[in-house]
DNA sequence: CTTTGTAGTATCCAGTTGGTAACCACATAA
DNA sequence: TTATGTGGTTACCAACTGGATACTACAAAG
């Protein structure tokens, strides 16, 4: 039988920021559409175009979502019929450095796939 | 009537790093579980008190997505019983950028909620 | 008068996810 | 002899997710 060790690891910090962020960010399309955003202001059926399957359902509930949660602004524009222009709101952009990283991480695991396949590993 | 605009964004990178790296640390309990690795080997039930409240079912198929991605390495020590240590692989490293900027970003979310409840916002 | 584009809603449904609980063989400690 | 810890597996199930489809009101263009 073996001691159990008792050593614990740091926790993940309080209420786990981690937690915290991914519940944003999570969720089919979601990371996609700050990423448009990212760049320029885009209208619902841009970004429906943009995100090329979604449905407007669910390009809707995300929006809302995040404009929720602050992320992104919605704008009603008084043109006829009227437009909407969603932007990503100060907070929003701080999640930049973030995706960021994590594309730089997804295009890492390409490459290493790519080479894997290659050599028939 | 309004003219459609035509400008499209930039693209995400083809066939999307953003979901390449987000199927992997997606899905309940993944992105603590490289977090506690991140630090240190653990064994198999050291996650388990790790992650509170996590069941032996969920830890054992994240583990073993994430060793079948290469993230993690299993390795089983001759003792007796059996004790399995789990920790990350060199790729497995490669996410740890990616998680920290997650967490920072998850730290000033909690910032600004905290200070919003305070104002009563 | 019909069509088009706007920004969505409403409804239904199938698939996935994750949780609960029970169970396993094995070896050792009490 | 019985209990304990090891690292899981299995079956079941409720909830959540996201997709497909159809539908809306309104105004303007043709």
């Amino acid at each position: 039988m073996i001691a159990r060790r008792k050593n614990r690891v740091v926790n993940p910090p309080e209420h786990c920021p981690l937690g915290q962020c991914l519940s944003i960010i999570g969720g089919a399309w979601t990371p996609n559409i700050i990423w448009y955003l990212s760049s320029q202001s885009r209208r619902f059926s841009e970004l429906k175009d943009d995100l090329q399957g979604i449905s407007p359902k669910v390009l809707t509930q995300r929006l809302r979502k995040l404009e929720n949660e602050g992320i992104v602004n919605r704008k009603v524009m008084p043109t006829s019929p009227p437009t909407v222009e969603y932007s990503l709101s100060e907070l929003g952009k701080e999640l930049k450095p973030a995706i960021e990283a994590i594309v730089a991480v997804g295009e890492k695991l390409k490459k290493i796939k790519t080479a894997e396949a290659i050599l028939g590993a």
